[in-house]
DNA sequence: CCAAAAGTGTTGGCGATACACCCATGA
DNA sequence: TCATGGGTGTATCGCCAACACTTTTGG
């Protein structure tokens, strides 16, 4: 039973919590969104990130995470997408809410702003095609694929947030078909295995066994075109099948 | 294509904080804390959810997750604490934020607010010792545990967070130790699969193989105390041990 | 003694690892 | 022809589901 909670009930009522709205000093907010974009160039076996230069205080001529301040009537997804539309041209991709960035002081323009405004930050997570994605650099912008393990310090805290975005990226390959998202539509069963070492470190089964595994579980169709490079015996073109799929979405499929 | 937004960066210092570069006027947020607080009752095999009786308008007289608005200098964690603190005493809990739930129009506030002012909820995933919780109960407010299973309409869009926080419950459990943040310090190992199905349905192996794939991995010991339930035979009481499950940290473990 | 709950043991199958080996191409 | 990378096969081991069995209690 929970029968004995009821001991001491009393004197929590002093501080009257909950309805602050009259007793204690909100905090007024902007809200901004700052996206995670990742994507893997296979030629190089990098994985990169978005960053863009920044053209105005605070932080001035750093890089930084591609982020806008949410507008009105906009939703905090709708603000993502805008990013992303206003940075990079795009065919497929993938996108996700991160994570949400809100302690005090994390913006130097909370201590200038005499009315005590908090900038709050919902990140956002994406993965992109690196062959299909094309930048749009006006002049002003800088705006730059960086590798991961090339990034300088960033504006803000979003070098933390990029630490928390890689995590999150690390852990979708491992359990689900974002991969595909990646790749170019047609690709051989060595790029995918590159992709995940790139990405994972190289800490799973060798590539033969690899290969079995996925292509037991019957997604993966051949295209019968083959292709050559350099030397050695021309590979594949494989293409993922959606449709056949579909029976493992949902399910803790593990694709280490 | 999608954005043209870029066009025109400003190249003056447009400080104007309500103006972002594309000359848009942004959103002004308040921001909110929302906790889904779960707690499972063994005796009853019950999975329970924190619910309290709002008392003022928008949604009076409804059932709501416990939350409360950020205020200055606070940050998102802490207002999250501080509302376990207005609501529940507990020793043991576990807590992450959850997501960020942002449109527009999902508060009724925002429509009476002449100055748009928007509410933007972060939520926060919770995780309390049944037994050892003890309810805040002051004669202003309801609050209550509810069996998710008969949680009824609840204010704003908190079924919808409810629900994605019972989705990363059942994930969290399926990999992380969570479980043993919910059980009381020493318990039957039928307790523990007895929390398991309750959480997660009956969609894993029976209870002789659970328990011998627990106690092969070693992190639970047997404090040799018998306890006797009705009848049959007495059970043994088991213990979390961290120590021995430290090797685990943050590898691929599943313990279904 | 029987029912009920706790705990142990056995078995068959499947999947993962670690290799060894064959195939097709460029140089 | 050899080196290189693509692709296939196989033996071993461990895990895990299923289920039969033993042990210890209350009635």
């Amino acid at each position: 039973m929970r029968g004995r909670n009821h001991k001491k009930i009393s004197t929590a009522l002093n501080q009257q919590p909950c309805f602050d709205s009259a007793q204690q000093p909100l905090a007024d907010f902007k809200v901004g969104v700052d996206n995670v974009i990742f994507s893997v160039d296979t030629t190089q076996n990098r994985l990169l990130v978005l960053l863009v230069m920044r053209q105005q205080e605070p932080f001035l001529n750093y890089w930084s995470l591609p982020g806008t301040l949410v507008r009105q009537g906009e939703s905090l997804e709708d603000a993502a997408y805008r990013i992303m539309a206003e940075k990079i041209r795009v065919n497929n991709l993938y996108l996700e809410q991160l994570y949400t960035f809100g302690g005090p002081n994390r913006d130097p323009r909370e201590e200038v702003s005499s009315y005590g405004v908090r900038y709050l930050s919902v990140s956002y997570f994406a993965l992109v095609r690196f062959e299909e994605a094309e930048l749009i650099a006006d002049k002003v912008t800088g705006i730059a694929w960086y590798p991961v393990k090339q990034v300088p310090q960033l504006a803000f805290d979003h070098n933390e947030i990029l630490t928390y975005g890689h995590r999150r990226l690390r852990n979708k390959l491992e359990y689900s078909p974002v991969a595909f998202e990646v790749l170019p539509e047609t690709f051989t069963l060595n790029d995918l295995y590159q992709l995940y070492t790139t990405v994972l470190g190289e800490n799973f089964a060798d590539y033969s066994n690899f290969r079995a595994r996925l292509l037991k579980l019957g997604f993966l169709c051949d295209t019968g075109i083959k292709v050559s490079r350099g030397a050695g015996r021309p590979a594949s073109l494989y293409k993922f099948d959606a449709q056949a799929f579909a029976p493992f979405k949902d399910k803790p499929l593990v694709f280490i």
